[in-house]
DNA sequence: GACATCATGGACCGATCGTTCCAAATATGA
DNA sequence: TCATATTTGGAACGATCGGTCCATGATGTC
């Protein structure tokens, strides 16, 4: 026992974006989680207050570093750009541990199950994922490589689309080879000059 | 009480629609069935068997219908049929009051919660709307609208991305003149002669 | 009008839910 | 070394979960 917190707080962390990301937030029980995480219902309601607070942390965390990963990807032009970034989120066979589909795009599902706070998390990671889209259409425009009556706000959504449509079809049983075939198509959106 | 059925089969599975669509299966309460059903336990559970019965039953009676609205769509081209099923499932404001989102969407998203038969319910309904998708561009291929190196499977999967993107996108905060535009964008996936 | 049938309402079951609480154990500061 | 602070494991809470059971009373048949 203690007098020093024993838990490295991103593991726990890990371990429970495991089990929210793998079962959503209603099937998620407080064992399940306090079992995948390696301590006690005390030292987790100590540290996250409740399961909501819990969630929320979780939640975060994953929508931050979905954001991250989406800033991180670079191109000579927007265009190869915003493909190489879809290309970045094709599930692969090393992630194959992870659980299917995009956490976000599942707690978006349930969001009238949510606690209020969760809900106003789930959102803004979205809206912060269509930001980026909006911000690279932008400078696109900016640069010349898009006209800009392309019409950015449609193009946004229109690519949100395409990445979700890219981390959930595989569990409608999309193979590797046709989800690239979806990037294909969705990049025909963008205007050939 | 009773000695013949008392209520319709057809207004009670309705009414478990509702509530498995706006909360998924996991969320849904047996009480929060019945009280919406408008029958006891004992009927629900003489009916459904359980509330894995109910669920299937519910799950596959909407898939049924969402497959019959689209293949009752028409067109004059398979192009133009297309784009017209996909606006015959924009988010209209004269359904507002249904939930929010697809239910197989849903379903598929929580697929990890769901038991056996539910899975396998939820997945042949996407499949099924994706045989359409694949149906109407063969015709198109054959016809000489599609040329025969488009790649079928793949736009049926990018159709179905089209599909589920307009239906779930609303709970992201997308408007109807985006989504709108969001099928404009899909629909250039298809080859220009 | 008596009887068999069967759906109904509601009490009830054990299990599990999220949450609280407390005694035991350890680290820290003097 | 002693007092204090703080985290830990685990027992326990009331509420709700999915599912069962039975007395009740309406129905159809003779």
């Amino acid at each position: 026992m203690s007098g020093k917190r024993q838990f490295d707080e991103t593991s726990v962390i890990n371990a429970a974006m495991d089990v929210f990301w793998r079962h959503g937030y209603a099937a998620s029980s407080v064992d399940q989680l306090t079992t995948a995480m390696g301590l006690s219902r005390s030292s987790l309601y100590k540290r996250f207050r409740d399961k909501d607070g819990l969630f929320r942390e979780v939640l975060s965390t994953y929508a931050e570093r979905v954001v991250r990963r989406m800033r991180a990807i670079q191109g000579d032009t927007r265009r190869s750009q915003l493909e190489a970034l879809l290309h970045e989120f094709l599930p692969n066979d090393a992630k194959a541990a992870r659980p299917k589909g995009c956490m976000l795009a599942r707690s978006c599902a349930e969001m009238a199950d949510l606690p209020l706070e969760g809900q106003a998390v789930a959102l803004e990671g979205l809206t912060r994922q269509r930001a980026i889209f909006r911000e690279i259409l932008r400078e696109a425009v900016a640069n010349g490589e898009l006209p800009s009556a392309a019409g950015i706000d449609g193009l946004a959504w229109h690519f949100l689309g395409v990445l979700q449509a890219i981390m959930n079809l595989p569990q409608a049983g999309a193979s590797g080879r046709e989800l690239r075939r979806v990037i294909d198509l969705g990049m025909s959106a963008w205007p050939l000059k």
